[in-house]
DNA sequence: TCCAGTTTGGAACAGCGTTCCAGGCATGTC
DNA sequence: GACATGCCTGGAACGCTGTTCCAAACTGGA
């Protein structure tokens, strides 16, 4: 029953070990991934997996990656703009499952290192769209900093309302807040609070998504098609 | 020459307790700011300070919120556009002063935390530009989410040089760390490298600017003027 | 059968954020 | 002047973290 070459239960591994962390993640939120939680459950200690991982960061970033890689991997067909709307909803998506990732994104963006993924993704359907080759690097990432940005913030407004409260409940909490605010410091704020509720965030953020598209098109490609 | 009310050299406050972290953060960084460094830096104990500040994140939320204080300040003059470009430098400089701030702006962004201040400047021109009310929200969030996201990585990326290499070094560096990927999995990072050489991470934030306001125009004011 | 190299598990360590509390200090009351 | 009150302080202590270290277990080849 037992092959020959298992030690254990089951050979530790890199792969395992960030399966193993991300389903940690997906459970238990951020502070659930501990190298103590790592070890019980992979029923090993802490030795074993600093030999197959660097350190927490360098998990962390695999896990991202391995989260992202799926997320990412059915290339939609389809015109460019189209193609620019599915992996923004793959990443939507991704967060709205994994809202750890939000962080980790965000945490990356903020060091410079946007995913490779990501960027190349992206980059292909700026230059499918036609945008002249001098302004791929700049057009690139301007798309991939919104998406980054704004999916971390959508996906994660989606759960922020806690396990019971549902969504409606909570936007209207926010809604009474923003509404209360010193109108004399905050007058846009208060005038904007109505628009809030019942607003549908995925729908928000497609609706950014093309406001970028727009302006892509209206900049780079005047006379192109849509 | 002592104050009759004055305890020790100089009574401790909320708002000296934010001062010191705040210079904590910019000399040494993220991982500078502890409560062993900033009660030494105050000649003080752990319990005084938490007398004063709930704990480390609301502190790290207070030294973020001053810092951005006195950026955004400063309301320039002109039409909408120029003000939002004003704003977005404010925030690019900020950033560049103070490193630790696109960390902490990344992570408010991930927790659906837009900073008050940015929502209402950046919405206040977005009304200014004659966006239709209903969409006001969306097209507020649109802007900032692409703000903070590009700030961060754009003026992050003006430091990652470290102290003592020169920025044009690093980007021969990354550019020609792009050139030797994988051809088959990254072909537009490859094509793309080339751009990254001399390239001004301002310009080119400003030129994101630029592009989802003209988004803006195209979606929203078809007619109206510049 | 032995040896060299890889892989493992767990003890130990320094440092972190946070809590707790005995006491100092300024003030109000008699 | 003496005392009680309540805000504020400083430092010891706690539990937990990521990481290091190392003796031992295991594997495959000679």
């Amino acid at each position: 029953m037992t092959p020959r070459t298992r030690r254990r239960a089951e050979a530790l591994s890199r792969d395992r070990i960030v399966e193993a962390a991300v389903e940690l993640l997906d459970t238990s939120g951020e502070a659930g991934l501990t190298f103590r939680t790592l070890t019980e459950r992979l029923a090993t200690g802490a030795g074993a997996i600093y030999w197959h991982v660097a350190n927490k960061d360098e998990l962390l970033a695999a896990a991202t990656d391995g989260v992202l890689a799926t997320a990412l991997a059915a290339d939609a067909p389809g015109p460019p703009r189209d193609r620019v709307r599915a992996v923004a909803l793959g990443l939507f998506d991704a967060i709205e499952g994994h809202p750890w990732l939000a962080t980790q994104l965000a945490l990356q963006l903020s060091r410079g290192t946007v995913p490779p993924r990501i960027f190349e993704t992206i980059g292909r359907q700026v230059r499918a769209l036609g945008v002249p080759q001098g302004h791929w690097f700049t057009t690139t990432s301007a798309l991939v900093s919104y998406l980054l940005g704004a999916a971390g913030q959508n996906a994660t407004n989606a759960r922020s309302a806690g396990p019971h409260t549902n969504r409606d409940e909570f936007l209207d909490a926010v809604s009474s807040a923003w509404e209360e605010l010193d109108p004399a410091e905050y007058p846009f704020t208060r005038a904007v609070a109505a628009e809030l509720r019942g607003h549908d965030d995925r729908e928000q953020f497609l609706a950014g998504v093309d406001l970028v598209l727009a302006g892509i098109t209206a900049v780079h490609l005047p006379a192109g098609p849509g």
